[in-house]
DNA sequence: TAAAAAATACGAAAGTTTTCGTTGACAGTA
DNA sequence: TACTGTCAACGAAAACTTTCGTATTTTTTA
């Protein structure tokens, strides 16, 4: 059993795991392509990165073509939750409602996500009773 | 005009500030004695810790005792609102709702605590109307 | 087939964050 | 005054993250 670590990406792997989580398996050139125009990294520094978090095993290579196809080994959500965990135990003390709580009083959202928080709460506090 | 800058704390900043959130303006014993239980972290890195925050603007010192007093700079609701505007633009691609019902999925909160977001979603779609 | 293009691998540099050892100043005390 | 303990300052090491240059191999193309 090698890896039963919990994994964290960094600032520069989550940016290229949301490439691939938007685009599906990537190559290494398609995953620059889509980073280049807002981020001015060169290719071979995506390349290490994605051999980087393939060793970490936050990302799946298959090797079976000439270009290596990378693909999360992570759902976004699970990353997402995992992220939000670390911020709630760093930054509010373990308190997910009042993480909640500011980033609804500091971010707009619209009624529509508003009316599904809502029906979020109402599943949560039926389900409880 | 030396400071208009954005401040962000790293991890190890973090805890220092959260530390001096909690108890009020600190020396760096008090900051040290603190967190030394949890964290295994010799005085002379939080004593460096503080010098460095206090350059970067993150705390304010008070010289004026042998001993030097630290305070936060900022509100912890304010960093925790920044920390927060990181994560949602960084891991949910902008979206505030999409945070908030990842972190209502994924973390557990009282019913207590969920009535207090309810209340806050009353304010935030009454306003809006 | 030879040259050009595209890909991986590798190592190391550059940047950032965290840690601590050492030094010298100051304060209290025997 | 000499000793002891506490403090700030400083620099540098250690650890982690990000970047890229170069070498090598494979594929495409002229």
């Amino acid at each position: 059993m090698p890896k039963p670590v919990k994994l964290r990406p960094t600032n520069a792997e989550l940016e290229i795991l949301r490439v691939i989580w938007q685009r599906g398996p990537c190559t290494v050139r398609q995953v620059h392509d889509e980073l280049a125009p807002r981020r001015k990294t060169g290719y071979t520094t995506v390349l290490k990165l994605l051999q980087i978090m393939a060793e970490k095993g936050l990302v799946k290579r298959d090797e079976s073509q000439r270009s290596h196809v990378y693909s999360a080994a992570t759902g976004e959500e699970e990353t997402q939750g995992q992220l939000l965990g670390d911020l709630m135990d760093k930054a509010f003390g373990g308190s997910a409602a009042k993480l909640v709580l500011r980033a609804l009083s500091d971010q707009p959202a619209s009624a529509e996500e508003l009316a599904e928080i809502r029906r979020m709460l109402n599943e949560l506090e039926g389900g409880a009773e």
